[in-house]
This record gives structure tokens, sequence and C-alpha cells, in this order.
DNA sequence: AGCCCTCGAGTTCC
DNA sequence: CTCGAGGGCT
């Protein structure tokens, strides 16, 4: 039998065997093999399946669960979010006592009251995930992303030893299990040894090398590094055998019970004394812990009692992590140069004498801006203090200033002066040589230079390529800088204008990467029109924005058109950001820039008419608010828009319009005034005629979806029983109703979910009603049927 | 007028 | 991750 056929049918076998497994275990509810055979069955087929990808059958039990070949990783909306852990700023052992502090007082406990009991446990340096255990048999597994929104990597934390397939024992029907990949540092070296001897790449530290080899698309790679896993916590949880338990420590017994790997550093504390003698201990400890560890945790232990304290925005009271110092060193600046961003912006950038510090080598680090340096005042030659920020960016603490290189001052030979003066920001572009301007009350300096300088080209277009925006893949710094500097491109529109000719003459760049950018780059012409607002780079406009725009407007065509006041309507735009979209669309440059770009044959997607709520939106009195007429409060704009119920005739009749309305006679004049000006009369003429035409456009009222909610404001806290957060905001927003985040007296109902915090307390306060998830399904259901 | 929160923008290193 | 700015609410 030849090889490929043993192992198809080894394959198959396998299969076979697990499928068996998964049925005595689910169905008839009689594991008929160890849990360790079991893992080993699966391991042994995913490898299988990895060394020889024809033989996977879309109906592998390794499939299942988030298998498909993997471009791109699914989302995965953690349904209790992720939270990330509040950290206690205080790295001395002070910090245990504010803690404490915070809690007894949230928890209104006075001196006389016993001590507050917590779990104390170690904050491991790696990457967060969450694994879905359904009646004891892993299904999912995903990463923490942003807290509610992670990414699908069940195929590569299967592969992880120490993440058991299946749970031993009385398992809950459904149960997420929280806790952290790492790699040890022993793990780490050898690894880096047998890689450098096979000419591969080395990690740089267990947290890269956990955060990379999960993040990996190809299973084989997170297959081929040593990971390990610790459990802390859980998610869902969904019927616990006998109850769940009552305690955070219960809790970890009851994983490790479970058969999940728990750290052994951790205690059951009492009193803020305990949790720092915990802190100074595991200090001593770390350099001899098997891998790294940042700081401390401690959590109240009483589950009942982390209820009680809920949550502060998104993270929770009760729990706190204690750091360890940052570790920090010293090397000396050999220049501080500045770069220019998208926008302009003049940023200055130390560049150090190359220094290890928190697992990596560091050579820049930013000074974001000029008041920044002035003062720290850094100068050339300084010997300066450098830490990782949060363990990431780097950053310059402080300058020592005994060591400053100093030199006889010219005046007196006695006196020692610096050798470099402080540092001062260039008055031109170092890039186009345009005045850098720094505007009143700014902290950012900025080239004036605009499609001028090479720079802000170059940003732009990486900008628009950027994965967030038309996500071009292949089109990197080093080729923009290529495509700029010879002059190939010089907007957006002339990407797509490149031909794979003239793309494989430059450096590092094939026939085959060239076909591969091309194609890239047509494939990105129908990107979604959020994608393409955002890909504008409009200033102040982000991912967000764009996508507000993109929603409630539905046209680029539309968009173009919108006067500044009908733009400072939406939701989360105001003054500031209206005005920096119109002045956007209103220079011809990007006008033209748009017009080529479409002319290219770029067609923004899933184009569709404005928002219905538009129409409420477009009421005069807010768009009068929004004119900027002095004085014009929002009470005054209301009669306004009595009297002149559809705009139009105000720009025409001001003089009129100052006599007829009661207004008090300043604010008459101002009227008068404001509209005697051309442009604020064109643009009062472009609002009236393109609110006509947003109102004509908007779907009939009527017939339609029925919009029960319309005018209520919701607020959602907490953790509804089968609706995800984002479902029920959709829900709310398709019947008409609006989500905001916070309570308020303008709030109409909160609906609240367990695990609610602190805007229940507020709903309550208030006096906003609370309703939970079904009050809130039936009055959707309710008011549907009967409008 | 002042506070809280979210969003935007810039940055580093692999 | 961090800072600053803008928006919305008290």
């Amino acid at each position: 039998m030849s090889l490929a056929a043993a192992v198809r049918q080894r394959a198959a076998e396998l299969r076979a065997r697990i499928e068996a497994h998964n049925r005595a275990y689910y169905e008839l509810d009689a594991p008929t093999v160890s849990d360790e055979v079991y893992d080993a069955l699966f391991r042994e087929l995913q490898a299988l399946e990895t060394a020889y990808p024809e033989l996977i059958t879309p109906d592998s039990p390794t499939r299942r669960v988030g298998g498909r070949p993997l471009d791109a990783f699914a989302h995965v909306t953690h349904r209790v979010p992720m939270l990330s852990i509040q950290t206690e700023t205080d790295t001395q052992a002070s910090g245990a006592w504010n803690f404490d502090a915070r809690v007894r007082k949230e928890l209104g406990l006075g001196e006389a009251d016993p001590p507050v009991e917590y779990v104390a446990e170690l904050k491991f340096d790696g990457l967060a995930v969450s694994l879905r255990y359904e009646g004891g048999v892993l299904v999912q597994g995903a990463t923490r992303g942003d807290g509610s929104t992670g990414e699908d990597v069940t195929q590569n934390l299967r592969t992880v030893r120490d993440i058991p397939l299946k749970l031993k024992g009385n398992v809950p029907a459904v149960l997420e299990v929280r806790g952290e990949v790492y790699m040890s540092r022993a793990d780490l070296e050898r690894y880096n040894e047998q890689a450098a001897a096979r000419g591969e790449k080395t990690l740089v530290n267990p947290r890269n090398a956990a955060a990379g080899s999960i993040r990996q698309l190809d299973p084989a790679i997170a297959a081929s590094r040593p990971l390990r896993f610790f459990a802390y916590g859980v998610g869902v949880v969904e019927g616990w055998p006998g109850g769940a338990p009552a305690t955070h420590s219960a809790l970890l017994d009851s994983l490790e019970a479970l058969g999940l790997p728990v750290c052994k550093y951790r205690a059951v504390l009492a009193g803020p004394q305990a949790l720092a003698d915990f802190h100074a201990r595991m200090g001593e400890l770390r350099p001899e812990l098997p891998f790294d560890i940042d700081g401390v945790v401690y959590k109240v232990n009483r589950l009942d009692l982390q209820a009680t304290l809920g949550f502060r925005s998104r993270e929770p009271r009760w729990a706190v992590a204690h750091k360890y110092p940052a570790q920090e060193a010293r090397t000396r600046v050999e220049a501080i140069v500045v770069q220019v961003g998208r926008t302009g912006a003049i940023t200055p950038v130390a560049r150090l004498q190359p220094v290890f510090v928190g697992g990596v080598t560091v050579t820049n680090a930013t000074l974001h801006n000029e008041d920044e340096v002035r003062r720290k005042d850094v100068r050339v030659g300084d010997l300066v203090i450098v830490r990782r920020a949060g363990d990431v960016i780097p950053e310059v603490v402080a300058v020592v200033f005994e060591a400053r290189p100093m030199v006889p001052s010219p005046d007196d030979l006695f006196t020692q002066v610096p050798a470099h003066p402080p540092f001062i920001l260039p008055r031109y572009c170092p890039e186009c040589g345009s005045h850098v301007v720094r505007e009143e009350g700014e902290a950012v300096a900025r080239c004036s230079g605009g499609l001028v300088c090479p720079a802000q080209v170059k940003g732009s277009l990486l900008h628009f390529a950027g994965r967030r925006a038309m996500d071009v893949e292949g089109l990197g710094d080093k080729l923009v800088e290529q495509l700029v500097d010879q002059g190939l491109v010089r907007t957006p529109a002339d990407l797509y204008r490149l031909e794979v000719a003239t793309l494989a003459g430059l450096e590092r760049m094939g026939e085959k990467s060239a076909e591969n950018l091309v194609a890239a780059l047509a494939a990105s012409k129908t990107r979604s029109l959020a994608r393409f607002i955002f890909a504008l780079g409009i200033r102040h406009v982000g991912e967000s924005t764009a996508r507000t725009l993109a929603d409630w407007l539905g046209s680029l065509a539309l968009l173009r058109r919108t006067p500044q006041p009908i733009l400072a309507v939406l939701p989360d735009i105001g003054g500031v950001v209206a005005h920096s979209i119109a002045a956007f669309f209103a220079e011809p440059r990007n006008e033209a820039a748009i017009d080529a770009l479409l002319a290219a044959g770029v067609i923004p997607g899933d184009e569709h008419p404005p928002r219905a709520e538009l129409g409420e939106a477009l009421a005069w009195e807010r768009l009068y608010g929004n004119l900027g007429v002095p004085r014009l409060t929002e009470s005054r704009a209301r009669e306004l828009a009595l009297l002149f119920p559809d705009g139009a005739d105000l720009a025409r009749e001001s003089a009129l319009a100052a006599r007829l309305s009661s207004l008090p006679q300043a604010v008459s004049a101002a009227l008068v005034d404001w509209l005697g000006e051309a442009d604020h009369r064109a643009l009062l003429l472009q609002t009236a005629e393109l609110r006509a035409t947003i109102l004509a456009a908007l779907p009939e009222p009527g017939p339609g979806p029925a919009r029960p909610l319309a005018g209520l404001t919701f607020v959602i806290t907490g953790t509804l029983p089968s609706l995800k957060r984002d479902e029920a905001k959709a829900l709310i927003e398709a019947a008409g109703g609006k989500v905001s985040g916070s309570v308020s007296k303008k709030t109409d109902y909160l609906v609240a979910g367990s695990e609610a915090g602190s805007k229940l307390d507020n709903a309550l306060k208030l006096g906003v009603p609370v309703l939970d998830e079904a009050a809130l399904l039936g009055m959707l259901d309710q008011q549907g049927e009967t409008e």
C-alpha cells in the first residue's frame, strides 16, 4: 500500500473513532474513552490534515467549528465581554491599599467591619483567549480582540497541549473558559535554538511568541510552537451541575477539577496587607518563575460582592492589576528627528542607541510634540531612561541630567554649559520646505504643504490602501515610497492606473508580485461606502464617523453635496467635524480626486437611500441651531422654524424674518446681519434645497417597517439572556429607537440584563423605567403588530 | 462652564 | 497604548 493510501486510511479511521466517541459523549452521556485518548486521536487527525490538506473532508470533526480554509479569521462576539482589568497606577505596595480602600468604600464598609476576602493571582504576559465548551467538548476558541469582538482561532487553540479538547467529570452544559496562552521561557529558548539551527526566524519574547503563534492562519505553525495555557475565569456559564460556585476561589478549583490548568500561585487572602505581601513575594519569585508575568491580580472573592460592585465603564470594580514597575533601561539619544504624518502632523522622535528593554531592542521613541520635549528637556547626546509604556510603546521617561555632555562656556571657560542646545521644532517642513504652523491652543504642529508635501501624499496613500480602509494587500510603505518618488502616483486614482509592466520594474518587485498587486487593487474597487469614506482621510473622520456618514446618508453623491448644517444634525457630528467634512468636499482638488477614482472604476458598495430618521433630524430648529447664527438659541430657532416651515423663504426674506418674528431686537439684527452675507444666504438656500431632496428620497412613511419605538431613547446594560448587545441595539434602531451610552434624564428606558452595574443604579435614581429583555421584545412585538 | 466618554491620530516592533 | 480633541450631558 502506498504511503498516501495508508495516510488516507488512517485519517478515515480516526474520523470514525472520534465521531463515535462524540456520539457516546453527547447523546449517550457515557464517555467511552479517557480524555487523554480522545485528545490524542483528535490531535493526530489534525496533524494529518495539516500535513495532507487534500485529505480534509468537509464533514471532518476537525472542520465542524471554525473549520474552513483560512484566509482571514472570522469574528466572534463575546456574549459576556472579555474585560480589561484596571491597572493600579501605584506600583508600590500602597497599590494594594488603594484598591482595598475603593472596594470597602463602594461596599459601604466601615472601620469596624471585617477585612474583605480576595483572591490574588499572577498576571501572565501572554494572549488572553476564551474557550467555549459545550457538553464538555471544546467547540470554539477566540482571542480577546477589543473585548466584545475577537477572532475565531479555534484551530490554533486546539493545537495547544495544555488545552483539553474534552473536560473531565461533571461538566456544565455550556462553559466559556477565560485564560491566557503563553510560552514558558525555557520553551522559548529551546524553540529559538532549534529554529536558528534550521535557519528560521526566532521569536523575540514570550508574549509576542504566544500572540504571533495564535494569530497564524496556518494551524501547522501554531502546532509547531510549544504553547501553554492557564485558566483564570469564565464567561458564559449554563447548567453547572450542582450549581455554579459562589466564590472566585471555588471557581478556580472547579476549573482545575474539570481538567483545565490553573496556575498554582494563587491565594485566598484577607485585607490589603496580605495582598501587598503577595505582591512582594511574587516580585521576588518573578525571576525564577518558568514564565513571564507583569504583575499580580487581585479579585474580590465572593461573586455576589463582585456583582454588587459592578463595573465602571468597561472595567470591573472588583478586580485590579497590580503591576511591577516597567523594566527601564538607560541609553543615549543619538539624534532627534521629526516625522511628518499624513495630516502633516510634525512629530519629534528620539533616535536611540539600541537598547534591550522589556523583551525587545528599542531604537526609536516618540517624543509626542514640542511641549513634551521641552518639558522633559531632551537633547541630543543625553543619557535617558527608556521604558516600554504599557510594555508596548517605547517612551523616554526622563533625562539623567548629571550625565549630560557639557562643554566649557565660550564666555567663561570655568563654567560648563550643555554641549547641545534645547530642541527647537523646525520652522519648515523637512520633507517639502513648507511652513510649519501650530494653531493657537493646539499641541501638534503641522506642515502646511498639503498635497505639495511628499510625506503627506505618501501618508494619505498608505491610509487609503490601509487594512481598515480600501484594504489593498501588498501596498506597503516601501512601495508607496518608490511610486511617489518616481512620479508614478500622486493621487489614489493613479494607483488604479498602474500596470504590471511598470510595477515589475521597481525594486523588490517581480512579475508575480506586480500581478498580485494589480489584482488586489482591482479587488478593492468595490469596498463598502463606509470604507471608502474613511479611506478619503478627511480630518476628524475616522472609522466610526465614516460609518455614521455612510449609514445615515447612504450614498457618496449625497455626502458630497450635503452642507455643513445638515451634517451637524447627524449623531456624534458637531460643528468642527461637520466643517471639516464640508470643507473637504468644497476643495476642488479633492473633488477632482474623487471624480478620478469613480472614473477609474471604484464603486463604493451598498449604497442605499438615506435613513428614515434623517427626516426627524432635519427639523428646521435643529438646522437653524447649526447654522452658527450668533445668539440664535434652540428656543428662538424653534420660533423661526414655525414662521418659516420650509426654510427657503427665510433665506429670501431675511429682513422680513427679523421683522415678523417676535425675536429680541438684537437677535433679529444678528440674523439680518448673518443672512446679509452672500455666502450665508447661499448656504441657507443650498441647505433648504438639499433638505427637500433628502426628504423626497426618504422611504415613504406609513407602510413599510413599523417604527413603534420612534423618538424613544434606550440604554443597554449588563448581559441579556439571549440577545447580544449589538443585536438588541440593531432591533431597537430598526424600530426607530435610539440607543445611547449612558443613562440620563433624557433616557426613556434602561434595558438591563444580568451583571448590570452603575447604569442600573443611575436609572433607579433618576426614575428611568427598567426593562428586561422579555419586556423589550414585548414592546417591539406588540406595537409592531398593532401599527 | 465643567465632566465623562468616545473617537481620531500617531507610534513601535515583530 | 496614550494623548488630545470633540461631542453630549449635567
